[in-house]
DNA sequence: AATCTATTCAATTATTTTGTTGAATAGTTG
DNA sequence: CAACTATTCAACAAAATAATTGAATAGATT
């Protein structure tokens, strides 16, 4: 018993995993890369963070094996190494969004904020676009888009959206995502077609969640 | 943009929780917390640290919302606050295990100690028991097994085997399971059994792990 | 081969975390 | 209600973490 157990040991390596993830930086990181693969600089933009300190929290998540990165011309892009990261960080959310009041609360405030009325999940648009035909836009980058989407969905970056307002039908009614509950580019989307006259409202949900409801359905 | 943005409180908060498990001893806890409720003292006993400093631990997966108290005569009695929780440790589990090579070269020293030949899983458990009649028991304390056991489960305490060995046929297999796959309490009783001319094998899967696979089932 | 540039490393400082010991607290039981 | 005892708090020292700046590195391009 001079030694650790391997018990122990095995712990002590877990932590390392969830070390990763304990920073809010490395967090929003994985976010950003459960999208789209991206190089430092990019990553360092989205997260409004120095280079320097974003590669060293890339370095980290690397360890924990996270994520994996590979060299495309000047550039070193980062991904997600495999699809337990993000059922792992599903987990996380899925816990801290239904128990932590002070997130709910922050949600509630983003959502009043942004004027949100109205939003739906990924279930309630399977059950209402049986109903009614439904315009399913991705107002995320098209990168992203080109990355991965959600079946039908139309790609129209938010910064498009003016200008291609004429491919939207008046009387059907629109549902736009973006990344997911955190992201604000479906909510300003939905608020210029409002302001248009459009019915349209926005899915909380993103490409991620609807990537891992499918597997969870696929298995059984 | 003075003032930090929601987003970024939100990933602050989120980070409460992984910063919760992100510690071994916290993670142990959450570990045997899942197996049933206990009280502080036996909490410490249970992973090797002091008193005031498990308390400490406690308190810190308290304010993440982790765990609940509550008191019991003369006792406060800590407990997992729902399942959330154990699906949040089963992610990264999930993760390291199979990605964190050091993790991998535990486990099998671990095998290799404990002389564990041969072991099965849930599924295989179930597709040998259509087969054959296949004798299950718990080998865990027996309050842990009134918490909660896999069904059909027998329960035969390890520090009871050597006494009860009459009741367990010698022309049937065997197969003992305890807390998970980092639990020594099955592969000493497999080698007790073995040594007695048993037909035994382990399970590396807990009554935890048949809870979660069973609720997965159950959602489709 | 030399230059260019994205990325990583190194050193530093302020802050946070960990585990101990011993005292304080709060709830129960006789 | 007094004594008891499980639990928590407080204070401390050692260790680890986070973010910055500026220098070094390693590929790619010309």
């Amino acid at each position: 018993m001079a030694t650790t157990s391997i018990k122990e040991q095995v712990y002590q390596e877990l932590s390392r995993v969830t070390h990763a993830i304990s920073n809010p930086k490395r967090m929003e990181l994985i976010d950003v890369l459960s999208q789209k693969d991206y190089s430092v600089e990019e990553l360092s933009k989205e997260i409004a963070m120095s280079i320097a300190s974003t590669s060293q929290h890339l370095q980290v998540l690397k360890s924990a094996k996270l994520i994996d990165k590979q060299r495309q011309g000047n550039f070193i892009i980062y991904s997600i190494t495999d699809d337990s990261v993000l059922r792992l960080v599903f987990a996380v959310k899925e816990l801290g969004f239904r128990k932590i009041a002070e997130i709910e609360r922050l949600i509630r405030d983003f959502k009043t904020d942004k004027n949100i009325l109205e939003s739906i999940t990924l279930d309630d648009l399977l059950i209402r676009s049986k109903k009614e035909k439904i315009i399913l836009i991705d107002v995320r980058p098209e990168e992203e888009y080109k990355a991965g989407h959600i079946p039908n969905a139309l790609s129209i970056p938010l910064e498009q959206l003016q200008k291609r307002l004429n491919e939207l039908p008046q009387n059907k009614t629109i549902v736009a995502y973006c990344r997911g509950p955190l992201c604000v580019m479906a909510a300003d989307a939905i608020k210029l077609l409002n302001e248009k006259k459009y019915k349209a409202i926005r899915m909380e949900d993103g490409y991620v969640e609807w990537k891992l409801k499918r597997q969870e359905k696929s298995k059984n």
